[in-house]
DNA sequence: TTGAAAGCGATACCAG
DNA sequence: CTGGTATCGCTTTCAA
């Protein structure tokens, strides 16, 4: 626990010098600036983290506020936590965690306690009631996912609507004629945001492109699986021969169980893509082609508008949409009669 | 954002008075008391959290390390994280994360920074690197799991040990003469901490009570459900009467319905009980007894003995087991013989 | 290119 | 029970 005094001591140059050698925010001579960051080495000096927020302007410290949802999908919502906390290190920044009923207190607390230079919001609800919040509070703030009401704020999102037009056209290039989408247990398209969008950007691009479509959720509450099976029996016996699935993994290896227990092959007989999944498609028994969530590329984008806000002391609101990336692992194929 | 000063002449005091009557440690009147509090509310007067921690001797902010391995159970995970979160908060302080590769490297930064007043060190392996680093640090370090060498640290968990006796007591208790264990996938038994120790428990309790007994892996790498159902239907014949699961819910829901399948009822035919586990086993399809993990317990012990440590300013090194609860439901019956 | 010194906004010691 | 003030360790302005 050196200090500052230290290091301008053991280089031989004054405190402000130290300063300005390791922030860089004032032109040092090499030789100087070589002896002071000998000295930070030899000394293990590191900037005490209160001192430094009490004088300087930042903190270094991003809020991530993030109400653990009961139908929130944890694989998925730990892999965004962990890009959020990639994307702000790499921008010598910290995460402090706000949960629960604190993810909305907590914001007040963190944004007039000078706790935060920003506040980054997980896991948006369409009625998020971090919306509120955040346009009183005097902070830069980033939601990631889009709220119905995103009047005067900064989102970041996938393209979801993007992604499953990407979806259909596949299908539609390979030639189906009729193609379904498996989506989330039903309670998703009134309490989650991007559910809804993805369901009715599919079915205006099937429409778009002249295919039949049908939609089925995978549950109610949570995936039901035994429902999912009967669901594919239902569909492939109506003579659909793609299906997309947004929905957890299991789902997913549901579908492709049910459909090997009938002794259909993909992308043979029936052709699958993987919509806004978070899995690596690769893991899986059997390659299927996805359309995945970019949870790093939001969380980068994210934490760089955050960023920006802080360092010109204001954000633009807008909506930044993230083009969807098609991964081929070659689950789509011509429907059987085509 | 209010300042001390403000508050100070609001209610005709000073700023010292005003610190004093928030932090309580000095005696205060009752009447200035009332008016430097009415002072704050009418300014939403928040302390200064850069400030706080260069003048006082704390941050306030525990750091919380937690590596995301690939075979961490991601929902335990974020039980976890969540009941850290509120253990924290209850005592006035807060959680930053250090994520992956930060989550060691990090530990020295933020010590050596002075950011954090101590660190909790979720998801402990065998041989965690974390380990050297919390003996190297001059900062309260708690461990939520066990490493193998815990010399000098400080470490809270389940008693595991404990939690597996319980379960095959239930079972002796109730008349089984031959039990099983179905357990985790085989790399938990070399790469975690506690796997081996419920799965020697059982063993060890096995013989003491004079039972015949066996264990079964769920898989490999991660659970392998189609191996479950095997296992299931291999002990069921060997004459397997009771079955504890220590494994994630989709193990465990995939043993009902095999049994399902078999027209084998619960208890009526095979008693079950769920061990360590994170799930609330009265949202599972048919209820089933528990030993469960106890993550707030845990939690709230791991600040508890870290806030200790920052109060007193030395910790003393010790192993905290948390007595296991059994959560009966009735899946524990006589064997169909007995 | 460098140094001296004025804050930043609390806490807590020393007086009264 | 209350007030004045030194102090925490750094950033940044002002001067040279």
């Amino acid at each position: 626990m050196a200090k500052i005094d230290e290091v301008a001591k053991a280089a031989g140059v004054s405190i402000s010098t130290v300063s300005y050698a390791l922030s860089g925010k004032r032109p040092v001579s090499v030789a100087t600036r070589q002896r002071v960051e000998a000295a930070v080495r030899d000394l293990d000096y590191r900037p005490n983290a209160g001192a430094r927020m009490l004088a300087g302007r930042r903190t270094n410290i991003f809020a991530l506020t993030e109400p653990f949802r009961p139908d929130t999908h944890a694989p998925t919502h730990m892999a965004f936590v962990l890009a959020t906390s990639i994307a702000a290190r790499r921008s010598e920044y910290d995460i402090l965690l706000l949960t629960e009923e604190e993810a909305s207190a907590g914001m007040r607390r963190v944004a007039s306690s000078g706790l935060v230079d920003g506040v980054l919001v997980l896991d948006v609800a369409p009625d998020d009631e971090r919306v509120g919040i955040a346009r009183q509070i005097d902070l830069p703030t980033v939601f990631i996912g889009v709220p119905d009401d995103r009047e005067g704020l900064v989102c970041v999102d996938l393209d979801f609507e993007a992604a499953a037009s990407l979806a259909v056209d596949r299908f539609a290039d390979a030639g189906h004629g009729s193609i379904a989408l498996i989506g989330f247990p039903a309670v998703g398209y009134e309490k989650s945001n991007f559910p809804p969008r993805v369901r009715s950007a599919y079915a205006r691009r099937a429409e778009e492109r002249g295919l039949a479509h049908a939609f089925r959720a995978s549950g109610v509450e949570t995936p039901d699986l035994a429902r999912v099976r009967s669901i594919v029996r239902d569909l492939v016996a109506s003579g659909v021969t793609a299906i997309a699935v947004h929905s957890p993994a299991e789902v997913l290896t549901t579908v492709m169980d049910e459909l090997g227990r009938h002794g259909l092959r993909v992308p043979a007989n029936v052709s699958i893509i993987a919509l806004a999944n978070s899995l690596d498609p690769d893991t899986l028994p059997t390659p299927i082609d996805s359309v995945p969530l970019v949870a790093q590329e939001s969380c980068d984008l994210a934490v760089e508008l955050a960023l920006a806000a802080v360092e010109e002391g204001a954000q633009q609101p807008g909506l930044h949409l993230l083009p969807p990336h098609y991964l081929d692992r070659g689950s789509v194929a011509a429907p059987p009669g085509g």
